[in-house]
DNA sequence: TTTGTATGTATCCAGATCGGATATAATGAA
DNA sequence: TTCATTATATCCGATCTGGATACATACAAA
């Protein structure tokens, strides 16, 4: 099996993780989906999102697909990725502890006005 | 001036800031309360406490205090720190970056019960 | 056809960061 | 005195990152 519990995941890897969780996308494409969530504040890089990617793969939490066919024009280039069960999970864990995070700096008055009420 | 835009956060420097945010500390305190937070499935270990405290005191974004006598017995090996304006406001900032990033993954299905309504 | 630009993946390198071990010392209780 | 806990500090190997570089395909324009 590949379940069990899953690895630590990096920060880039976290982000990798949540932009494949919007559906299966390639390498360049979640590029793209980091910068425009973060508002251009996080960027991935090359190195750092290949690199990342294939540590994802390894780690059994990304798995590589075909083209979903839904695609247009189909690039040859591209290589599409999905999040697997385990991947999932991870992101999930991770995104809990996020999100407790937030509430501490929420309850810290570090964010304007949120979910106080 | 130690003003003009912070410089960029650790993962280890937010987590010392957002502890640091809920009143002054001294670092052993820091540690114990990222441990909490998490649940234990954070650690700083001494390395990376006192290694990220030194730096975030080198870029002005905390600053070390006397004991604010409030405190008991008085523990002569304390060394307390404060969050400075500037080191704030890049608590605040990086805090924004992880509520945008929590929303996200509510968005994408990962947070069992959140702010969907 | 040729040229040029944007897209897309991949690898390499120097520098930054981290976890854990180790060291040292003061505190407080037995 | 003895001992465990608290507290700070430094070192080392391993990991992670950003940016440069390289290379190839797609596509539009000339």
């Amino acid at each position: 099996m590949s379940d069990g519990k899953p690895p630590p995941l990096t920060p880039a890897g976290f982000q990798v993780l949540l932009a494949l969780a919007r559906g299966n996308a390639h390498g360049y494409a979640v590029m793209q989906f980091v910068d425009e969530l973060s508002g251009g504040e996080i960027q991935l890089g090359p190195g750092t999102l290949y690199r990342t990617l294939a540590r994802l793969v390894a780690d059994g939490l990304v798995r590589e697909v075909s083209a979903d066919a839904n695609e247009e024009p189909h690039d040859s280039r591209r290589r599409y990725y999905q999040l697997t069960p385990l991947g999932n999970r991870a992101a999930q864990r991770e995104a809990e502890q996020l999100a407790r995070l937030v509430d501490a700096a929420d309850g810290a008055g570090l964010l304007p006005k949120r979910r106080s009420a």
